[in-house]
RNA sequence: GGAUGGGUAGUCUAGCCUGGUUAGGAUACCUGUCUCACACACAGGUGGUCGAGAGUUCGAAUCUCUCCCCAUCCA
């Protein structure tokens, strides 16, 4: 009766022999079957450095448990593996790592150094994702900065391009003049700041009345061409299309009814100024005023703001409220908070200048969007909303140009006589702001030379592709045809809007298809308290420490445990601990199964008992198997948490112990073909959460061979009677009663209550004969 | 201001869609126990006006309405 498992604890360590194991049978290939495909669009991480964020870990544990669980039921899985390396960040990263300045340095070194640094974070971030088990194409993983990746973006842009969805425009866009870049609307967040809101006087033209004006960009005031007022504002009834004298600047600026003029700001009389904020831009559109350009891409005043010309914001409106207070223009100033439109990168205010940028028409595909997002699955249903309202609130197309240069290059080059764009032929990776053109001569004018494009895209230009990329669009027909449209989107919440969106966008303009038949929305990892976690909070959980410590398995079960389908859920580490001791007890059950044999066949007669546990066991089964058809891993761990322990381990296997021991016993072979059988499915029922644990004690109990391509258990395969469920409640209240009874009692030897062994003289209840030997057995039940 | 989700014992959470026994569970706390797998365990216990109010109903944590509070996103 020796155990075939001897330590008494899950040993995390062991996790890494599995893991090489693993690798080295390639357990998890991919290649074309008659199977059907099951590909995840899996969100390429970013490899931002330390701390990275536990939600985010958890975010891809789960994303792991949706391909375990596609695996064992029968899908063909391809589950891509990707670094996301385009954009800024790593731009900032590098810029403060070398103390250099981007634009004041030698752009080849500038992308060499990106590009090391890049290197060094990714291979710790690919480190602790294989360390969590995830069964992804590590051997075969992709960078989005790669030749191949960004080739691919490049010629879905020239696609697009020839088929008339790009076109330059200027127009008033955000703008960062820290990040010297165009930005898009999904890129900024808006924070409260600390302003002043100066009351201005401005002269009523041809009379001695005058209005009162607050503004919080006075040093827009020379870019100002009206006024506007509500027109319900009985105050200023009389005003419509009168001039005003701007203040400082002597010009006559009409005044004007517009509706967004709010009678409670200030003094209900707001000026327009390009561009001060959207609003602005709105008013000068529908009024058909023409701008004037106040602020140059540096985010210095220009010309046009004369005195003020060639200053920094701040300073400008310095200069400006003093002469305004000098000339008496000024009636008073407010201290106020102030929401402000930040850059989300680089945290600075953001201006609204006219700028010449490369759009992506989005406008003319939003009723279809709209259409094909209604045969999209959402898990959970309620995020559907979210992109909803996002696409019922884009009121411009997509500025996709960026003046940076860690990105992917705009394949564009200038004839230098007639200065048309042109674009090479889709196929390879061009980088126009160093290469010759594969042109020699203007198709327009014939012109010899030419001047590379030396802006890249929107990083989400390259994101929004990931579905074509992984299914190999453009490369390898047969793989695409059979793997695209992809099953399933996982992603985090916050990037509805972006990636979702445009990876719908730029989907559906390419191939007409949705990407994929699924969206899998996870919420965030919140912090104790419950708020969002972010590094200015100073808030943020490390995964890297507590992976070390707990292992994988604890980490994966806690986030399934914690988070159900779509809620955020707390970080806490009292609670990982908490799941460790369920692998410990997991762990301790299959130590003590393994102390006897295994029986697989069953016998003809079950003992009473054990079709009770077996009838549990099915509707176990059938609960799990509710949560993983709609991948919420909340719903599976917490049952079988719940059946293995306080079920299972707590009364059934203390019932049968007697019958397990005694080989003699009638009851023997039902006991040890009961007890394997739930163990069995106990373990596959969890092998998808945590694939160590299960597959350690799987392959040292059960087989040979590894687990994780074995099938997830159907309730209908289990020939049970579902009526023995009526007996759980009298059964455990019966345990119940006679181990409240013999604490109640104190033995005479001892002076102590009764040990759990000493006999006790209680009836079995009538209701529970059945039960009656192993009830007797399990308690001593003694006349 | 708008949208979404939430408010259940000290803390966290299930149940709510499909109203019906003493509102489950976890953690913490208290008490006891080494009982041939497990003290990372076992047994027992304290602790709740289910955010507030009103309505529907024989009956409401669950359905309806109003309000308050929290989180997130968007103006």
């Amino acid at each position: 009766m020796e155990p075939k498992i001897q330590s008494k604890s899950w040993n995390h360590e062991i996790e890494k022999e599995i893991l090489s194991r693993w690798e080295q049978d390639d357990i998890y290939r991919f290649a074309i079957t008659d199977k059907p495909a099951f590909v995840i669009d899996t969100p390429p991480p970013y490899p931002s450095g330390r701390p990275w964020h536990i939600g985010a870990a958890a975010h891809y544990a789960q994303i792991d448990m949706i391909a375990r669980t596609a695996r064992m039921t029968g899908r063909n899985v391809l589950f891509p593996i990707g670094i996301d390396r385009n954009g800024l960040p790593v731009e900032i990263y590098t810029e403060k790592k070398y103390k250099v300045r981007m634009r004041q340095m030698d752009r080849q070194k500038f992308l060499d150094l990106c590009r090391g640094a890049l290197d060094d974070l990714e291979a710790e971030m690919l480190q602790i994702m294989k360390n969590m088990g995830l069964s992804g194409n590590f051997k075969e993983y992709y960078r989005t900065d790669s030749d191949e990746y960004r080739a691919l973006t490049q010629s879905t842009f020239i696609e697009l391009w020839n088929r008339g969805l790009v076109y330059l425009a200027n127009r008033p866009n955000n703008y960062c003049p820290d990040c010297g870049t165009t930005i898009a609307d999904a890129e900024i967040i808006y924070n409260d700041l600390p302003t002043k809101l100066v009351y201005m006087k401005f002269k009523v033209s041809g009379s001695d009345d005058q209005i009162i004006i607050a503004s919080t960009r006075p040093e827009l005031l020379c870019s100002c061409q009206a006024v506007i007022v509500n027109p319900e504002d009985e105050r200023y009834l009389d005003y419509q299309d009168r001039k005003v004298i701007l203040p400082l600047f002597n010009r006559e600026v009409p005044v004007k009814f517009h509706h967004s003029a709010k009678m409670e700001f200030g003094s209900g009389a707001v000026m327009v100024c390009s561009y001060g904020d959207q609003n602005d831009v709105q008013v000068f559109r529908e009024l058909g005023l023409k701008e004037i350009v106040a602020l140059n891409e540096n985010g210095f005043t220009t010309e046009a703001a004369g005195p003020y010309a060639g200053l920094r914001v701040n300073q400008a409106r310095t200069k400006v409220i003093e002469d305004l207070k000098a000339a008496g223009f000024v009636e008073k100033e407010e201290n106020i908070m102030h929401r402000t439109p930040l850059c989300e990168r680089s945290k600075t205010p953001i201006e609204i200048i006219p700028l010449h940028d490369y759009y992506v028409k989005q406008l003319d595909f939003i009723p279809q969007l709209h259409e094909m997002s209604k045969n999209l699955k959402f898990h959970p249903e309620m995020h559907r909303q979210i992109l909803l309202n996002w696409l019922d609130s884009i009121a411009i197309d997509w500025p996709v140009s960026r003046r940076r240069f860690y990105g992917t290059e705009i394949p564009i080059w200038y004839c230098n006589s007639c200065k048309s764009p042109l674009l090479p032929n889709p196929g390879r990776y061009y980088r126009p702001w160093k290469e010759d053109p594969p042109f020699s001569n203007c198709q327009k004018c014939g012109g010899t030379e030419f001047t590379g494009e030396d802006r890249t895209f929107d990083t989400w230009m390259d994101s929004s592709i990931s579905p074509l990329f992984v299914t190999k669009f453009c490369r390898n027909e047969e793989l695409h045809s059979y793997t695209y449209p992809t099953a399933v989107r996982p992603q985090a919440k916050d990037i509805i809007r972006t990636w979702l969106h445009y990876t719908m966008l730029r989907c559906v303009q390419l191939t007409g298809k949705l990407p994929w038949s699924e969206a899998w929305i996870m919420g965030y990892g919140v912090d104790e308290k419950g708020e969002k976690m972010s590094k200015s909070k100073g808030n943020v959980i490390d995964p890297f420490p507590v992976i070390q410590q707990y292992g994988a398995d604890t980490f994966r079960f806690w986030s399934a445990s914690e988070a159900n389908l779509g809620y955020d859920f707390r970080c806490s580490e009292q609670r990982i601990a908490g799941a460790q001791k369920f692998m410990s007890k997991l762990w301790n059950v299959g130590r003590f199964l393994s102390s006897f044999d295994v029986v697989s066949d069953r016998p003809s007669e079950l003992e009473a008992s054990d079709r009770w546990i077996l009838a549990e066991l099915a509707k176990l089964v059938e609960e799990c198997r509710r949560g993983y058809d709609e991948y919420n891993f909340f719903v599976p761990a917490n049952a079988v948490r719940d059946f293995a322990w306080n079920l299972f381990a707590a009364h059934y296997v203390e019932m049968v112990k007697g019958r397990a021991y005694n080989q003699a016993s009638p009851g023997h072979a039902s006991a040890l073909y009961t007890l394997h059988k739930c163990f069995k499915t106990i373990l596959l029922l969890l092998a998808p959460i945590a694939p160590f644990i299960t597959e350690e004690l799987w392959t040292k109990m059960y087989s040979d061979k590894t687990i994780h391509h074995q099938d997830l258990p159907h309730f209908n395969q289990l020939d049970v009677d579902g009526e023995m469920t009526r007996f759980t409640t009298p059964i455990t209240e019966f345990n119940s009663l006679v181990w409240n009874k013999k604490k109640e009692t104190v033995s005479k030897e001892t002076g102590k209550p009764l040990s759990l062994k000493d006999p006790i003289d209680i009836p079995v209840p009538d209701q529970l004969a059945p039960f009656r030997k192993d009830l007797e057995e399990m308690h001593n039940l003694q006349k």
